[in-house]
DNA sequence: CTGATTCTTGCAAATTACTCGCAGGAAGTA
DNA sequence: TACTTCCTGCGAGTAATTTGCAAGAATCAG
């Protein structure tokens, strides 16, 4: 019994670039396509900006990366396996929150029983203001 | 007392192009630039892109648009007075549905009183599947 | 190990969705 | 009517992606 890369798994040729780009993601938690690449030429310079954006859509294809509208125009990028809360983002300081899945868990319930919606509360963010910015601009 | 026309109540100039804007925003209830600028050129064909551009983002200084993100990269803009639900858009057929903000309260007490976060409902998207698509696809 | 096959990468050009700068034209004011 | 200031149309400029290709790797069959 071999040790079956997690990428060739998946059916995916094993290149430095494609892991340097899922670990990347894995890094950062969050991080838009450009962050993902400035992380990875950390390492390696030479790394194109067309490769990073084509792993992360492969990537995401076999289920190892899943991506998140946080507003604005850019897409975010999280590892599969830490996609275990939601996103409350500060339209105000622009700062990143998390919650746990379950704060929402009624929400979900009362939309699927409601409307037959079903939420899936990891691939959006939720907007307003954090504690921060709230207290301190009243508004 | 003559009727002041709302746009100029704010402070705007009434010009044609800024009320067909207006118009097409409240006639379309949520609609991009894009589709704005379509709607308006139905009846005034030499209307600009940038002028679309341009009068939402007036609108929305002064209070009688608000622009939300659906996703993606584009941004949806309403007529003020009708963003009196959150959108619920399916990932997979890209439908726009609606529910009442009441259905989020309790959500957005929770996170209210556990993290301090204020939210802001009606400025982002809810994703997940329709009913139509969940069950025609079981997915 | 070697060559064949197919997936990937780099690079540059093409797109898409906006944003800006400007000069002429219209709306509001006296 | 004359004037001032705001708007609009147009074209150029950006930023973020996407796409087409040919050269370069990763696998796989021998």
């Amino acid at each position: 019994m071999a040790k079956p890369h997690e990428l060739r798994e998946k059916g995916l040729r094993l290149t430095p670039q494609r892991e340097l780009v899922l670990q990347a993601v894995r890094q950062l938690g969050h991080a838009t396509p450009e962050e993902v690449a400035e992380k990875v030429r950390a390492t390696h310079p030479g790394i194109n900006l067309s490769t990073v954006y084509r792993n992360l859509e492969t990537l995401e294809n076999v289920g190892l990366v899943l991506h998140t509208h946080l507003g604005h125009g850019g897409a975010t990028y999280h590892a599969a396996e830490e996609l275990t809360h939601l996103h409350l983002v500060c339209s105000d300081c622009g700062d990143i929150g998390d919650a746990p899945i379950d704060t929402a868990a009624n929400f979900v319930n009362t939309l699927s029983d409601d409307y037959g919606f079903k939420t899936d509360v990891t691939h959006f963010a939720v907007y307003g203001l954090c504690s921060k910015c709230s207290s301190k601009s009243g508004k």
